[in-house]
DNA sequence: AATGAATGAGTTTTCATTCAT
DNA sequence: AATGAATGAAAACTCATTCAT
């Protein structure tokens, strides 16, 4: 019945731990995760998880960078240049909320997690800083004819950010991924109290 | 005789203690804090924190407490009915991200600490949605003539993002207070992409 | 009738913690010992020998310099200019021996266990180097006609590893200290193979 | 096909992983030399490691074994019964000396170290008493006329003690074998402080 | 013959928390 | 009112040792 104290093959193993590191920092948080309750909801012993990964600090570091590479693969379509920047910006969108969508645990885990953690802080930054400057280049690309003196490195900041607590309620269930996409998608281009035209 | 074991009235110990404690959660985070940090830096005893605050979390949620009354307090005068709600917005911004601004250790370390910690989301959440329904309201009511199934709800969640994304930044001194009131306003009224006229 | 758990003054429970230690780092080495069993022999909690000595190693280095004051003070008699420098050193052999029988498990444990220990080995250093320059001066002074080329320093070197090699033989209690302090004295003044007249 | 999973005759392997086993113990010392780090020096993997040896402790003892072979066989030319007994004496002095000159790591991690280790004081101490036997011998058959009393047995103790403290010396490069040989063969004839004439 | 995969059992260390005075 | 003294409980990490292939 147990069935998972077999031999497996390295790869095999690594990412059966991450799934349960994922899952458990998702739960409790860096600190009050326990390496033993990791290694529990992996069905391995702690050695394992040291001889894989090294140290805790190490293993969350390797969580972050599994799930920010899903991550950056869920948005990296939004790349492409033939399309329309405000075509790319919503693909982004979707991208993005999708994944949080499907993905809440990792969302939630390790993108909220690991940003209140001093030492991740930066790590998270890599992911984060790459969906900003994305924005921010759709931003200006997009927009023909600037205000002078328009930053747009600030806008992309804020629009993230509200991305982001657009995406926290889209991991908790409060509003769905179109929604969510119509609205920050309208809020880019014609700002919250839109207004009263298309 | 010696020097350090003042009798002190309640009133005082307690800000004292609060005063150490926020200094020392922010610096160095929820769980890297210790008790024995916060009553050396109080200049008193560990029993005497566990008399006032009765346990470590306890004494947390004190400083989530304390520092969010200072922070609604701030904003709220932007409640001020006589003022057009776009002014309303204003003041409302410019109290939050001046707050930001001159508690940067309060913003980084309660406000975004508190958020990572499972057990004071919500406790948190109670400043953070107080300002999200004063935006909400604010929006709704300056918006003559909204677009049909517009949820001003959301809207206000996605402005409050972007709001604390900038405040991070200006926490950082990235961007000053004025600018970062300048951004978020326009965003809230015209989108990130601004066409040219007002 | 255990009797053990009442609440001592820091400076009591130093030493019996130092001395449960010294005990059990003498008859288990360094690394055997664990600090769970000097707890336990102390009859105190682990967390009191981390408050009061803050890691393994530094207990252990406590120990050392505990015991290395009490054997250099044993030694110090032999300090006294007003004998002559014969006698001087008969008063050192038998301030060195006479500790050793006294304190075997001090020598054994702390004297010959530090020297393998890498960590500690210049700490004891301390206390054998300052026995060997002793001897180097007493040698020194009490040769009125050196041969050319004699090295004082290195025959202080190998007196007191004579004695030392002695020393284990007395802490084994295969010989006892005035044995010992003759064999040593004339060891040095005559030889091993010493001429039969005095 | 591959490299390094040649098929060796057991005696090979056996003197390759003493080879690796010696020099990690002697870098090392016996507690925080790891298996681990021994197969990886051997280029073998651990089971074998136990396959060959059985435990670490047997490993140790291996080591230990074969040094002690090479270390009286070093000495054993002083055995000569042909050469006068004083010769005798040099002739071991040297081979001792030389010994520990040469293999300064065998010497340093073997005989220190084990000395050290409660389960191999035995061990080692029958390299180092046949060490002190055969001086005796050599002191009670050079002593013509013994003093009455003379016990010869902590003599060559005391001897082989000082022998050992310059041997560390040597092994420390501080001084080289010919003056070593030179004190120490002095020491044993005419005492440390020896006056100049014979 | 040889090894990659796996672990049981311990170790040091750190806290939040509470008595006894 | 206030604290020095003390600890239970747990966490990260290591290592000698052994299967299963």
């Amino acid at each position: 019945m147990a069935g998972g104290t077999k031999r497996l093959p390295r790869a095999v193993r690594e990412q059966q731990m991450l799934d349960a590191a994922v899952e458990v920092f998702s739960d409790n948080g860096f600190h009050d995760a326990s390496m033993d309750s990791i290694a529990a909801k992996a069905s391995i012993s702690k050695p394992m998880l040291y001889l894989y990964y090294g140290s805790k600090e190490e293993l969350f570091a390797s969580c972050i960078h599994r799930e920010g590479l899903r991550f950056v693969e869920a948005i990296s379509p939004a790349g492409d240049p033939d399309l329309p920047p405000r075509e790319q910006l919503r693909a982004a969108l979707t991208g993005f909320l999708g994944f949080v969508d499907q993905h809440r645990s990792s969302w939630m885990v390790l993108y909220r997690q690991a940003i209140g953690q001093q030492a991740f802080a930066s790590q998270v930054g890599n992911s984060r800083d790459r969906l900003i400057e994305l924005t921010e280049k759709l931003l200006e690309s997009s927009t023909k004819d600037p205000e002078p003196g328009t930053d747009f490195s600030i806008m992309a900041v804020a629009l993230v950010g509200a991305g982001e607590a657009v995406a926290d309620r889209v991991a908790g269930g409060e509003i769905d991924v179109d929604a969510a996409v119509e609205l920050l998608d309208k809020l880019a281009w014609r700002g919250l109290a839109g207004g009263k035209k298309k």
